[in-house]
DNA sequence: GACGTACTACGATGTCTATCGTACAAGGCG
DNA sequence: CGCCTTGTACGATAGACATCGTAGTACGTC
């Protein structure tokens, strides 16, 4: 069946429209130490990354549940490019629904990390 | 012995210190509705509220353990007052760990309250 | 068309969590 | 002291979730 709407590479992704982000929905994916850790180097990066680019410590079934609890909650965008898919952060978005708030969370997980590491 | 811990009221509640909040336990406490808008009371009175003051929509159980999770992961702090337990937020240990955190999350948590009630 | 790479879908599992109900403890008040 | 108000503790339960393994799909390349 491979004469399924193929537009652009034939898979797509459901993603909330911007009005349909819900603030709880984003902490909540927010709150677990692995997709933190995502969400901070696509925005180190400020660029699209394949998910095999991270080395989680799970697998590859974990890392894919991940990926889709970001997605559905509006924090990433995710896109095929090929066998590859690309993911990017939905700063904009975000940043139009809750001013300041995943510059705060960003911050706060740096100085987390800063603190917990070098202390 | 027995006069050691009871200093104002008799029963002392565990709180994490300032040093061990973790931020994932806090995105994960401010994920949840009920907590969500207790945390948003509590910011608006800027005075402590006994537990007895919140009318939510669950029974006493249920809010006995909400608040409990905000009080382990270090949102508010609880005293006994007489049989009351009065509650307030840690503002100053959270802007310390986490400059402008809680504040992005009330601004956000405002914006969308008022973005589904007006529209 | 065959093969490898990248990711998914599905089922299973153990843990966590939000909820309830009932029984109980601590403190104020008549 | 009895009684009420306030909140806790414990057990139960249903649903969510993080994790895994295996099997499968989509795409590029040879």
């Amino acid at each position: 069946m491979t004469t399924a709407a193929s537009a652009a590479s034939g898979r797509d992704l459901p993603h909330p429209a911007r009005e349909e982000i819900r603030l709880e929905s984003v902490l909540h994916a927010l709150s677990d130490p692995m997709r933190l850790q995502v969400v901070r180097e696509l925005a180190a990066e400020s660029d699209e990354l394949s998910c095999s680019h991270f080395d989680l410590p799970v697998t590859k079934s974990t890392t894919t549940h991940h990926f889709r609890v970001l997605r559905e909650s509006g924090v990433i965008r995710q896109i095929y490019r090929g066998t590859a898919k690309m993911n990017a952060l939905r700063s904009d978005d975000l940043d139009d629904l809750f001013p300041g708030l995943l510059d705060s969370v960003l911050g706060a997980a740096a100085r987390q990390a800063a603190r917990l590491g070098s202390g």
